[in-house]
DNA sequence: GTCTATAGAGGGATAGAC
DNA sequence: GTCTATCCCTCTATAGAC
C-alpha cells in the first residue's frame, strides 16, 4: 500500500475523508494525526476536510462516535437479553466479540487510550454502567456465584477476549506471532474463553 | 493540584525534569505533551531541557526505558525462576504484579499505546519472546497441559492481570468504581487471578 | 547552569479565485 | 465544490547574555 493511486472507490468526498480519518487516526492517534495526512490518505485537497468537517476536531468526534458504538452495538443486545441462559450469553459473546475484534484489531487500544489522554472529551459518553453493569447478564452472574463481585468476573471475561489485540503490536513486534498465527489463535481462543469464563462461575 | 508551588524537593534539575517528564508523558502521550508542560510541571526554565537532554523525543527515550523495565523487571526473575512449582509462580505473579500496577496504575496503557502509535521507536526493544515464551514458567505450562497451546493461557493469565486497569479510565469515568473502590477489588484479585490461572490449566 | 529572546519549522484553518 | 496561496499561532530548539 503505497502512497499513490488509492483505489478510485464511488464514495463521496465526505466519505473518503472519513475513511482516510479513521485510518490514520486508528494508526497514529488523535495528537499525532496532522490534517495533511488525512488529505492525502484521502486523495483530496486539505482545504476540503475545512470545508465538509470545519475542524480535525470535529472529524474525530465523528470517528470516535462510530467507534464507541462498534464496542458497545454487539454486545449490548446480548447482555440484555432475557431470554437465554447464562451459558448461552457466554457463547455467544466470547464467538461475536472475538469475530468483531477480529476485523477491527486496533479498536479497543486506540478508544482506550485516546480516552486516557483526554478524558475531558468523553463525559459520561460511556455507558458502561447503564450497559453492562446493570445487564441481565450481570444478574444471572450474581445469581450464579453469590460470593465473587460480579465486576471480578465480568473484568476477566472481558480482559480474556480483549487483552489479545491490546498486546496484539507488542507481540508481532517482537516475534511471538505472526499475523496470520495470531488469527488462528484467535479463532480457536473463542472456545477457550467460553469454556474458561464458565469454569469461574463456579 | 494547582500549577504553582510544586513542594520543593532535594531533587537534581535533572531529575526534577524526568519526574516531571513520566508524570505528562504518561499522562497525555507523547504527541500531545509539549515540553513546555513538563517544564512547568517541573518548575524549571523551558531552555534547560534542552540544555539536559538535547530533545524531547531523547527524554521521552528515557522515560519509555524506565517504563519498560517496570513492566518486565518483576516478571523475569519469576517466569525463569527453576526452583519455583507452577502454582508457586502463579501466586507470586499474580500478587507482586498487582501491587506493582496498584503503583503505576496507567503503566500499560501507555506502553502498549506508544508502540502502537510508533512501532518504529521500539525495534525489537521487546523481549516478549525471550523473557517469557521460552521461560521457565511457559515450559512447566506446557508440561501441565498438553493440549492447550501455552500463548493461550498465557495471554489470559496476563489479561486477567492487567485489563482492569487498561480499562481503569473508563470504569472511573462511567461511575463503575471510585478510586478506593477500585483498589479493594484489586487486591481481592490477586488470589482470584490465581485461583482461576490455577483451574485452567486442567 | 540558568535565564530571555527568538529563530525556524510545522500545522490548523481560511480567503478568494475558479 | 474544489483548488492555491497564505495567514498565524504554536511548539521545539538554540543563541547568547549573565
Amino acid at each position: 500500500m503505497t502512497k499513490q493511486e488509492k483505489p478510485e472507490n464511488n464514495l463521496s468526498t465526505e466519505e473518503k475523508f472519513k475513511a482516510a480519518a479513521r485510518v490514520v487516526f486508528t494508526k497514529k492517534g488523535y495528537a499525532a494525526t496532522k490534517t495533511r495526512d488525512i488529505a492525502e490518505e484521502a486523495g483530496l485537497n486539505l482545504a476540503l476536510l475545512n470545508y465538509y468537517f470545519r475542524s480535525k476536531e470535529n472529524l474525530f468526534e465523528i470517528v470516535m462516535q462510530e467507534k464507541i458504538l462498534l464496542l458497545f452495538s454487539l454486545i449490548s443486545p446480548i447482555v440484555n437479553d432475557d431470554s437465554t441462559s447464562l451459558e448461552q450469553k457466554i457463547d455467544g459473546i466470547s464467538v461475536r466479540y472475538i469475530d468483531m475484534l477480529l476485523q477491527n484489531p486496533d479498536l479497543p487500544l486506540f478508544v482506550l487510550s485516546e480516552i486516557k489522554n483526554n478524558p475531558e472529551r468523553f463525559g459520561k459518553n460511556f455507558q458502561v454502567d447503564n450497559i453492562i453493569m446493570r445487564s441481565h447478564f450481570v444478574k444471572q452472574i450474581a445469581e450464579r456465584n453469590k460470593t465473587i463481585n460480579p465486576v471480578q468476573l465480568i473484568l476477566s471475561f472481558i480482559g480474556m477476549l480483549v487483552f489479545p489485540f491490546i498486546a496484539k503490536p507488542v507481540l508481532q513486534g517482537s516475534g511471538v506471532v505472526t499475523e496470520e498465527i495470531f488469527s488462528q489463535l484467535m479463532d480457536e481462543r473463542k472456545q477457550l474463553t467460553a469454556r474458561w469464563m464458565k469454569m469461574m462461575l463456579d
